[in-house]
DNA sequence: GTCTTAATCAACCAAACGGTTGATCAACCG
DNA sequence: CGGTTGATCAACCGTTTGGTTGATTAAGAC
């Protein structure tokens, strides 16, 4: 996914009213007012609303006479949920190898008792030091 | 997960220096300096980018002397995944539960012949009609 | 103390965002 | 045909965003 895709994906996600016609269409497909029903702002606005989300590749739309029904395209949001991931499971890693890491070092601070602050506050510095 | 709170955190990742900022952090902690160094932006506009990540909860920071470290949070990405999740299995499971019911209703059109267009058209509508 | 380093605060600016009103297009209905 | 419905286009407006420059705070280093 390029950086472009992901700015505007992510970007329509941060508006609570585009949130709400995710969470809307995800039960089914919707049209511009079906999806305007439950806002206090103008069809004008919630068709825009719809073009942020077309154009981030979040939905799709087709014809139906005079109607253009709102598709949500899961696969879309399966690729931001892949970029999250891919580093929120790295930092996980990182964290639980740290902890391994601290472990063993605990055992060795046990017996080098010359430390002043021998309590969870070492476990902190150490994770700091080895960024 | 607060609307206010997923506003912050879509809007954070919306901005491609700074999902580079958090690309980088999922390696290690870094500094204010450390994060800037791939930029050609100055640093004040790095702290501002990561004021703004902090204030949408993805990252944290402590104090080592004058270095600020700032620190990922894993846990916040996990939040992100959830919520697009959520809406994103929802729509996958309708998806798969259409498709077993069209397997079934092809039989019906193979025994309804007055039908004219009785190929792959047919499933597209039937998936727009039951939404 | 003075000097350097790390980072932030403050004021400003152009561009983008979310919303509005008013006009227009496109397809069905009678 | 004229009228209604569904939706978009166009212009405008206030606020926010991402960036700048310049001044300031805070902690070491000499």
């Amino acid at each position: 996914m390029e950086q472009d895709a992901l700015d505007r994906a992510f970007m329509a996600l941060a508006d609570p009213v585009r949130r709400a016609m995710v969470a809307r269409l995800s039960r089914g497909d919707a049209t511009v007012n079906e999806l305007a029903e439950p806002f206090a702002i103008t069809k004008q606005a919630v068709s825009k609303h719809i073009q942020v989300l077309e154009h981030a590749g979040l939905v799709t739309r087709s014809r139906d006479a005079q109607r253009r029904p709102v598709h949500l395209d899961a696969a879309a949001l399966e690729r931001l949920t892949a970029w999250i991931d891919q580093y929120r499971l790295l930092a996980e890693s990182r964290f639980r190898q740290l902890d391994e890491l601290l472990g063993a070092s605990q055992n060795a601070a046990a017996s080098h008792p010359e430390q002043e602050n021998p309590e969870q506050e070492n476990t902190a510095k150490k994770k700091e030091e080895l960024r």
